[in-house]
DNA sequence: GTCTATATGACGATAGAC
DNA sequence: GTCTATCGTCATATAGAC
């Protein structure tokens, strides 16, 4: 039974909150370093180079992903409902490696993108089961929408917090489509 | 009446097209004036530093904002479906600023927040005219998470195209909420 | 107005001590 | 495993010639 690598882990959190707070720019070497508590040489240990502490945060990704795709089949109140409710942030580990990979794939990180399109793919296809597939796009991008405007907010905390009142007129209009 | 400085323009252009194709970090004072056909101290006599080059770029975006909520209360279709259908990358003048824009905004440049913010609460005014507040939240993130999507593809012609059918999707969700 | 040359500072990464 | 020291590169910006 192999043992988690508790500082690795360390490192790997601080480059995701990094990304999250201050953006794919700010979230250097040094940052991460900073943050986690080591040394830039103690965070070159764990990650070769930079690449590698990506590809460790898009592993993770994928794997919190498959979880979420779980859950939404399993929802009792249905995957649209569940899919916009969960596309606002709720600061869970999903959303924060989820933000954390946006501001990736913003600066052009292809690898990225692809994983995002997989994903998003599946989302698609469970909301298309329940609604069909033209209803589905409709709240997809009702969800895609939602967390695209609480990436840009700075803290992720207060303003986030007042688009509950959003997603209880978005859950309607899904209400209509379901009944349309 | 004073006349248009043409070379200004030409590095502003230059900016914006790089932000589009390669990203805030590849957008460097050196790429915009090789691709402005002018030397780095050559930009740097139209634009002090960075920041000018920006606030510039923003300005653009004020300018050709205005003229697309114009557009959208003039709309014969409706503002709801012109929202929708000019969520869509169409590689106009407001596309490139706003896209460019968007770039900036992911970087946690807050003075871009700021102005995004502004556009879309008069997005979502003439909106709610239309169709109600609620309604028109969702139709609101419908566009945005439709222009999210574009946002992270690459050529930005291929891709976008294929969205097109999308947009009917959306449209006909659009009709059903009004309705409703 | 537009250029070349250069100062200054970060970033990613390597080498090697402990 | 974690550290310090350092190198090469590239970014923004300045100085000053033409």
């Amino acid at each position: 039974m192999p043992r988690k690598p508790v500082a690795r882990d360390a490192v790997l959190d601080a480059f995701e909150a990094l990304l999250i707070e201050v953006g794919e720019r700010a979230a250097t070497l040094d940052a991460v370093a900073k943050r986690a508590g080591v040394s830039k040489g103690g965070l070159l240990y764990h990650f070769p180079n930079k690449e590698a502490m990506i590809a460790a945060l898009l592993e993770r990704l994928d794997r919190l992903a498959e979880v979420e795709i779980g859950a939404m089949k399993a929802a009792p109140e249905g995957a649209s409902a569940f899919f916009i409710k969960s596309s606002l942030w709720a600061d869970t580990p999903m959303d924060r490696v989820f933000v954390a990979a946006t501001r990736l794939a913003e600066v052009a990180h292809e690898e990225t993108r692809r994983r995002f399109a997989g994903i998003q793919q599946q989302w698609l296809d469970v909301l298309a089961e329940e609604i069909g597939p033209d209803h589905a796009k409709a709240v997809r991008y009702m969800g895609d929408g939602l967390y695209f405007n609480a990436m840009f907010e700075s803290g992720h905390g207060e303003a986030a917090a007042a688009r509950q009142a959003d997603v209880e007129a978005l859950l309607a209009a899904v209400e209509l489509l379901r009944k349309g």
